[in-house]
RNA sequence: GCACCGGUAGCUCAGCGGAUUAGAGCACUUGUCUUCGGAACAAGGGGUCGUAGGUUCGAAUCCUACCCGGUGUACCA
């Protein structure tokens, strides 16, 4: 679908372009100026020197000689050639975007038609804790699967996890000296205590695997032990661990509302992960070093790794090669993310320059994405639970907090939700979380319960409404300028937030867009209209409204309450 | 040491393919309110954009050096 917004920038951009004879690329047509209040604006910098003259001048012939109909007042300033659109014929376009609404979803495009797309994130690791940056990767990686799914692509969630290694062993190790302690075998530890028993062995063993010798080394033998599958015990242990390690995350993913197609575990990689790395050592990508294969990153700038060690055994390098083939054999996509958090950026630098050597194609489909650490603001939360922090605990003191200032509401679970995911997307990804609860959900500002409610007020105005929206030819649309603009900038955000693997750019529109519904709201008594003209061209501009706010936040992962 | 990421208002952050008077939220000050749901709206104060140079008619944005913080640097993931 062609957006109304998107044409009437070509438009402008053809006849510039035209009018002076550049190129149309050269032309740029910004959009939206807050401090002028423009809609649209062409910058005649470029062209000063080009024609000899100063981009004032070219700007103000251009405001007499360009021609765009939909426009309310076009006029030079400081260089610029500034576009106001008329209201009504934002009106119609957008209505006729929406109208069209039965082949592409208004907000949605086909920049990634055909495309398939593989995302992998959250990744957590069976016996090892889980925290709150993995509720912070999986609501990045599931905003990035949405954004590619917004485009069109047929996207595939994945989630890969350490079923093997020296983590494991640690745990282990720890559950046994839990069980001693508490006179319990494995099928003693009662349902809802398993996640914390697990989490707790694990802090126990990698403590005692850092600070005791005589640990270290019984964790050592445990870790081959574990690999080999040598004693009945043990194995035991393991399986059970396992399964309530991945019971604890359909529990997280659950309560985040989300889901995976397929789940990879490290050990299934390993055949892979050496046959890879034999055809690496034939090609020379590969040498052997003091007994282990290792990859030069120096001559790339980059820094030396090594894929299988002095035992035989992979890592998790050559593990991930393996992990590519796996995931292209089983999806052939033609774009792979990988999500994960930015201590392994130069990891993963490695790893890929080691598969474009092998397998181009693959390396050239991949794309890691990493995000920061979350952290938390001095004081806050910490003295509760410890440092780590899961995932429920987290949404508990989040509601807990929504109690405090909104007792009754019936949503309390979805505002919650709203709140954690929004405070994590509202950030561009890359830099840490600084994550403060009391900041999160602020019930004023920029968080997730101020959009919600927002949106909750339109919905209950629809539902009041005695009779459904409908577009007027009579009707000025002045007052619904702000908003109108806003709802034909969208579709262009959403492009945007796409190409750039940018969901803040979603959350900062959908607060926009919240802020200038919350200010027509104040100003519109809309209901109480006696005209049903009005009434009616209103209530289809709110329908509207609503659908951007369910189409943006659900980008988020968020949803709108029906009451709150 | 080297590499990568970050340093913008008291706090948390946008802006960084240069361009119209540096933005938002929180906090602070002051208004609106017998409300289609005040979890709201309207307004105000507050910034040498880490430092110093450079490129440019024009730099938070590009280049160089330095300072501060985080992370990574061969058999962990």
């Amino acid at each position: 679908m062609s957006y109304f917004l998107d044409e009437v920038k070509q438009k402008l951009a053809r006849d510039v372009s035209g009018l002076l004879d550049v190129p149309k690329d050269q032309v740029v047509v910004q959009v939206a100026n807050e401090k002028i209040g423009s809609d649209l604006a062409v910058p005649c910098f470029a062209f000063a020197q080009k024609l000899g003259k100063s981009p004032q001048d070219i700007a103000e012939d251009l405001a007499v000689k360009v021609k765009l109909p939909e426009a309310s007042e076009i006029t030079a300033i400081s260089g610029f050639l500034n576009i106001w659109l008329e209201p009504k014929a934002l009106a119609q376009g957008v209505n006729k975007n929406f109208s069209a609404e039965k082949s592409v979803k208004y907000g949605n495009n086909s920049d990634n038609a055909n495309q398939v797309v593989v995302t992998e994130y959250t990744d957590p690791n069976p016996f090892k804790p889980l925290h709150i940056g993995h509720v912070y990767s999986n609501t990045v990686g599931e905003s990035i699967s949405r954004l590619y799914e917004a485009s069109g692509a047929e996207v595939h969630r994945i989630s890969y996890h350490g079923d093997v290694g020296l983590h494991v062993a640690m745990g282990i190790w720890g559950i046994i000296k839990q069980l001693e302690a508490s006179d319990w075998k494995m099928s003693d530890v009662p349902a809802d205590y398993r996640s914390e028993f697990l989490g707790k062995a694990y802090v126990h063993g990698r403590s005692a695997y850092e600070g005791n010798a005589t640990a270290k080394q019984e964790i050592t033998e445990l870790n081959k032990q574990i690999y080999a599958k040598s004693d009945k015990e043990i194995n035991g242990i393991y399986e059970a661990g396992h399964k309530w390690s991945f019971d604890a995350f359909d529990d997280m993913y659950k309560m985040l509302g989300v889901s995976f197609e397929k789940s990879y575990l490290e050990s299934e990689t390993v055949d892979v992960a050496k046959k890879v790395v034999a055809e690496g050592i034939k090609k020379k990508v590969f040498e052997v070093s003091d007994g282990a294969t290792i990859f030069k990153g120096e001559e790339y700038g980059l820094h030396t790794r090594v894929f299988i060690n002095s035992l035989g055994i992979p890592t998790y390098e050559a593990k991930d090669l393996g992990l590519a083939h796996l995931k292209h054999k089983d999806y052939k996509y033609d774009t792979s993310i990988i999500l994960t958090g930015n201590e392994q950026d130069q990891y993963f630098e490695v790893v890929l320059k080691a598969l474009s050597l092998l397998h181009p194609e693959l390396a050239e489909a991949t794309i890691h994405m990493s995000h920061g650490m979350v952290r938390f603001a001095e004081g806050k939360m910490s003295s509760r639970s410890g440092n780590a922090i899961t995932a429920d605990v987290l949404i508990e003191n989040v509601e807990e907090e929504l109690e405090k200032t909104a007792p009754n509401s019936p949503a309390i679970k979805e505002n919650a939700l709203a709140a954690v995911k929004y405070a994590f997307l509202k950030q561009s990804i890359g830099g840490d979380i600084i994550f403060d609860v009391d900041q999160s959900i602020s019930l004023e500002g920029n968080s997730g319960p101020y959009i919600q409610y927002a949106a909750v007020r339109v919905s209950s105005i629809l539902t009041k409404a005695k009779t459904k929206g409908q577009a007027s030819d009579k009707y000025d649309y002045e007052a619904e300028k702000t908003l109108l603009f806003l709802l034909a900038a969208y579709p262009a955000i959403v492009a945007e937030a796409v190409n750039m693997l940018a969901p803040h750019t979603i959350a900062g529109f959908s607060f926009e867009l919240a802020k200038a519904w919350n200010s027509y709201y104040e100003k519109v008594q809309i209901l109480s209209d006696k005209d049903q003209d009005t009434l009616k061209a209103r209530l289809a501009v709110l329908e509207q409204v609503y659908a951007v706010f369910e189409h943006s936040l659900g980008l988020l992962g968020i949803t709108i309450p029906e009451k709150m």
